[in-house]
DNA sequence: AATGAATGAGAGTTCATTCAT
DNA sequence: CATGAATGAACTCTCATTCAT
């Protein structure tokens, strides 16, 4: 049929131009997670970023207006919502809470933790203050979504009587604070390791997870006295 | 008599003036360790630095350099150790571990997390991969010795039987993340909180200490099966 | 039948097509004028021209080697002279002198005047002194002609007593500024208005036109006292 | 006395660069005004402007936030209104209409007509569509004081029967557009000249005027049968 | 012939740093 | 010592122009 084969030699004619054309935001937002995460947002020159992905510096500016929507793009690319996977998956848990819990920050380190995207808590940190309605953005998408699922695990948990009542405010923040911790100094050139031996993460994160295990168990302030 | 007033005056107003050139010094550090710590060290500009301690950007250059070497500065003069002081402290008390934790975690508060010299750990997350130096600096001058000193507290409660066995490499960490994410925080206008209550840092301190001293009772790892 | 129909489709569009190609030039040549016309040549850019004459960016460029190029085409294709044909035609003339200018009047502002190719003039004066050449070019194939035509009018008057003995050179130019000004105003956002109701250029030029009558039969200077 | 003595000393010291200072937006806008005039606004860099006052190109950013608004301090800078004194002058003439007519455009050509500040004018032709705002203010600050000026005039000849009625709107553009051409041609390289003898504005003014006041003696239209 | 993705020189603007006063 | 006007390197962004498809 004719019009098949053009249809094919159409695609093929596009295909490698086209190809490389959809490519390139991605390539981009890469490159630009990198070098923000690396360097921060502010010392990042565009012309860096579009070296890294390849192509020169008026090439960036075709895909994204501005330096910093080049940003926000990058957040909202990275942070995309993971939650609704994640929260079908833990509605349907039947484990015990401390596996879920567990599994939790099983799922935290694998996705993101050890994952270049955990640079992106990083530049919120570092650079948050000069663009508040990216860091709006990403507490809208990140950061409250984040601590609603770590509420319904922590809400279970006492429910089911395997977590002593405390105040769940407090107690996500337990759980985040490694989290946090982990991101930073991971994209800080570990500026918080004693300089002898480096810290193993999934080590730290294990112990610290039972910490929080036997802390939720023993209750709060009961050993105080 | 117009000329003894004149005289006075003029003593007075030299007077004050000398007393600020000498203070001149500390109080540029005191603004740019504020505007660093609030906008990024490039994203803040020499100018405003110099405005917000009252003198002119020519001043500036005067006592510092360079931009650089004032950030330099900023973070060696803030780092002065008061690492010598608790080290005796601690060494000389007598309570059980447990306490003694909770007063080290007490101190670092009303020290350090509560203060402005938190923002020289956010400045150092920010800006360190910049200033490889720095960052060396900052590690063998804070976190070496904070590190030291709470190995030096966990092994105790382990020599004394209050604390189970644990690795105290990544038990350290257990404690120092909870500081640094208070800290940092402090400084990323709230980044992770949810945006609805702020969290209390003073009650999430002591629930999280709690967490940790549980922990460290339990010993890790025997509630994991 | 479907093949038919194909291919007098195919036929069709490419009909269309070549039809178009022809007309190409001749198409971005009115885009460019126009735009030139309304926001300048720095300030007008080639997409633009060649978006509005329905082609892409790369097509502009297929005809004209650049966007300087485009701009001396744009001119030079406009100022076609018809000065042989009004020669010719106002040699010819039988009436009065004062009807000719009348009728010279009438004829620049129907086919000039009131058409888009006053632009060129407007073009000439805001770009003239960036395109010497074409300023030179301008002069010669407009602007010499017109004055020698307007020359010859005057002339004629004078030499059939109908007209006051006058400077030519300086009597060409008072015909010629009405008629430049409307050239300009027209494509300035009739920047000359006070604002209140629009100038009638017709009018305008109907009382102009009698006064320059006027002021050429008394004679020049005369009611000086 | 010292403070005089110190007083003097202090002025002393400041004066030049003092003088420097408040010269130099003066400069600058000369310098604009000069540039955007001969090559338009868009085609102007901004260092240009800088170099032809003698600075640098961060000086002029140090006086005008922004090459637009240089442009807007351009046109405000020169036409500070003029028209309360030239009001006041009109109101309080004695001698005739025609030789009013005549002054008023003496007193243009003196001080707008001949000097560089008929530049602007040349501006807003060219770039007024690019600058509506600043072609409205032109036309409140500058074009509707002089129509309404020469509107008085021109009423005051009817009402005194030197001249015969006339429709006001229309005849103004009369007394206007030789005006606009003077200015206009004047800083398009004489463009409208027709390359032999260049045209003298004075007599052509001269001439111009003449005509007009024949025109306006005659009343319009008596004679176009 | 036509397209539009890609380029990179160049323009506007900022700001650390200098230095005459 | 202190000032702040001046500088110019560096950065973001634009757009005329090219060329693979």
């Amino acid at each position: 049929m004719p019009s098949r084969l053009l249809s094919d030699k159409f695609c093929a004619v596009r295909a490698k131009r086209e190809r490389r054309k959809e490519a390139r935001p991605g390539e981009l937002l890469d490159a630009a997670l990198d070098l923000f995460v690396e360097k921060g947002f502010a010392a990042t020159r565009s012309e860096e970023v579009a070296a890294r992905a390849g192509v020169s510096k008026g090439t960036l500016f075709l895909y994204f207006p501005s330096k910093e929507e080049l940003f926000k793009a990058v957040i909202s690319e990275n942070l995309a919502g993971r939650f609704e996977q994640w929260n079908a998956q833990f509605a349907a848990f039947q484990g015990s809470t401390p596996e879920m819990l567990r599994e939790c920050v099983q799922i935290w380190w694998d996705n993101i933790g050890s994952t270049k995207v955990s640079g992106i808590t990083k530049l919120m940190f570092s650079e948050g203050r000069n663009f508040p309605e990216l860091a709006q953005f990403y507490r809208e998408q990140f950061v409250a979504p984040a601590h609603e699922l770590l509420r319904r695990i922590l809400q279970r948990g006492i429910d089911r009587g395997e977590f002593a009542p405390v105040d769940l405010d407090l107690a996500v923040y337990t759980v985040v604070a490694p989290m946090v911790f982990l991101m930073l100094n991971r994209h800080a050139a570990d500026i918080c390791g004693d300089g002898r031996t480096p810290m193993d993460p999934a080590q730290y994160l294990a112990l610290q997870t039972e910490f929080i295990l036997a802390g939720l168990a023993a209750g709060p302030g009961q050993r105080k006295p």
